[in-house]
DNA sequence: GCCAGTTTGTTCTCTCGTTCACAAACTCAT
DNA sequence: ATGAGTTTGTGAACGAGAGAACAAACTGGC
């Protein structure tokens, strides 16, 4: 110990180092081999500033009056990430959103691998969607114990979510992705992100109503 | 002026009020008519004294006590939120997961109308999607004109979002949410929020590295 | 080798958000 | 009516994040 924290990435930071990644990946598919701090936050949409910052936060891996090797970087920032491993991914709730999901090519383009849909209904069960065939949610046990799971995605039900999530806290499941809108409640040790179309169409709502009302009261 | 200032509620409480509603929607079903912070904190996920001190931005709507009329106080936040009135959603892009949110329920229960299902893909036209027939994107500045556009949701890919935008913008959009993975550039008056899957697993894929290097040095 | 120009990494300051703690305000039993 | 028990609303301390500014470090030309 005593020596400079290896971990310790601020939160805010984390959130946008996968934007960055993108950036760089965009910038490298173009044929960039070198960008600026200026540029690459351009591309990424935040302060040439805040990326520094946030960069400086992984090591020295600019080069001062030249900028930062594009592949290099990438490597590093997906290494950080943890990108190098590929992480299986279960998907819970094989409805609209499910079946979405299931067909999205940006998983496995990011390291990520759905290695099961389950799903309740038996009317899906045995369905092939996406290259994989639909199992029953009971399932899941038996499943956890052939690969290591890493990720579960809840795309159930909102009624359906806090049960779901406990089986798959049970299996060992430590990283949550909720799509349903309620809130979970899990041990400390698992981690709980949600994305929630129905707040963010709020949010969108209330900035709306505010334009509108700031101007009629400018105009009255 | 020199009033105390009507508007000015701090963005991250802005972000939890659409979670309070939620909170409260579902205690009124239980039939609760009355509930104290602490109880509608535990209901939302949040510490109370957080919850008080968003609540007090918009007024002094509960009773030292006894606590929170939960229909007053829903009424109250959905006032402040803009769910007295519809809003009209324009969705570009019907593929899977455009498909997927023209059939989430949500939309309609929250006080969001889905007016449009655009795609340019001519094989989608005139397909009934969620009671909807999808057009083509060309017709959205006629649709533009009959009815006042207040959301556009984006989920086409990533390198037609800026295009989608654009026009968007062109015929007064001015809240948009975008799905596709993609920074976009608009002006000052347009709002615009993400939701990008990629990220959020990339988050939690970074902190499920960090507990397994973590245990890894402890035991090391 | 040295100087002008460029760009990073970091420090400092300021703003924003969270948490604590408590007085003010209410209810209810006596 | 009064006092004991609750619960809100808010001031103040605290912490995290954003942005400006600049010294350190590199490149390339001469
Ligand atoms: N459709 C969208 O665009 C959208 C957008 C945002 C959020 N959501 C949320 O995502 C969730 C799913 O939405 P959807 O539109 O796909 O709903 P859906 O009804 O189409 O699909 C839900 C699926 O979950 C399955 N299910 C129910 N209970 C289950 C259980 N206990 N275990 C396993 N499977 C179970 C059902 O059989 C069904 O197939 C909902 O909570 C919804 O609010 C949906
Ligand atoms: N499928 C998912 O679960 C998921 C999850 C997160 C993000 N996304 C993102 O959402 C976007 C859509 O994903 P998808 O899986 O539905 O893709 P998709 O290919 O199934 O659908 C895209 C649709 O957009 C239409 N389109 C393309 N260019 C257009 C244009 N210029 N104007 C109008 N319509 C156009 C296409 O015809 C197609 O129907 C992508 O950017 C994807 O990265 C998808």
């Amino acid at each position: 110990m005593t020596h400079s924290t290896p971990t310790g990435i601020p939160e805010a930071t984390v959130a946008r180092l996968p934007v960055y990644l993108r950036a760089l990946t965009t910038l490298a598919e173009q044929g960039t081999e070198t960008c600026s701090s200026e540029a690459l936050a351009a591309a990424a949409g935040v302060g040439s500033a805040k990326l520094r910052k946030d960069l400086s936060y992984l090591g020295s891996y600019g080069t001062r009056g030249v900028g930062y090797d594009v592949a290099y970087l990438r490597y590093q920032i997906g290494r950080e990430i943890g990108l190098t491993q590929d992480w299986p991914v279960v998907v819970v709730g094989i409805g609209n959103l499910g079946q979405a999901l299931a067909n999205y090519s940006g998983f496995r383009s990011r390291g990520f691998r759905v290695v099961a849909l389950l799903d309740d209904a038996p009317e899906l069960h045995g369905r092939q969607v996406a290259g994989l065939e639909v199992r029953p949610f009971r399932e899941l046990s038996s499943i956890a114990e052939r690969v290591d799971l890493a990720i579960g995605v809840i795309a159930v039900p909102a009624d359906a979510a806090q049960n779901v999530a406990d089986r798959l806290v049970a299996v060992g499941v430590t990283s949550i992705l909720n799509f349903a809108p309620a809130v979970l409640a899990v041990p400390d040790h698992v981690a709980v992100r949600k994305v929630d179309l129905a707040i963010e169409l709020q949010i969108l709502a209330y900035h709306q109503q505010r334009r509108a009302t700031e101007a009629e009261g400018a105009s009255a």
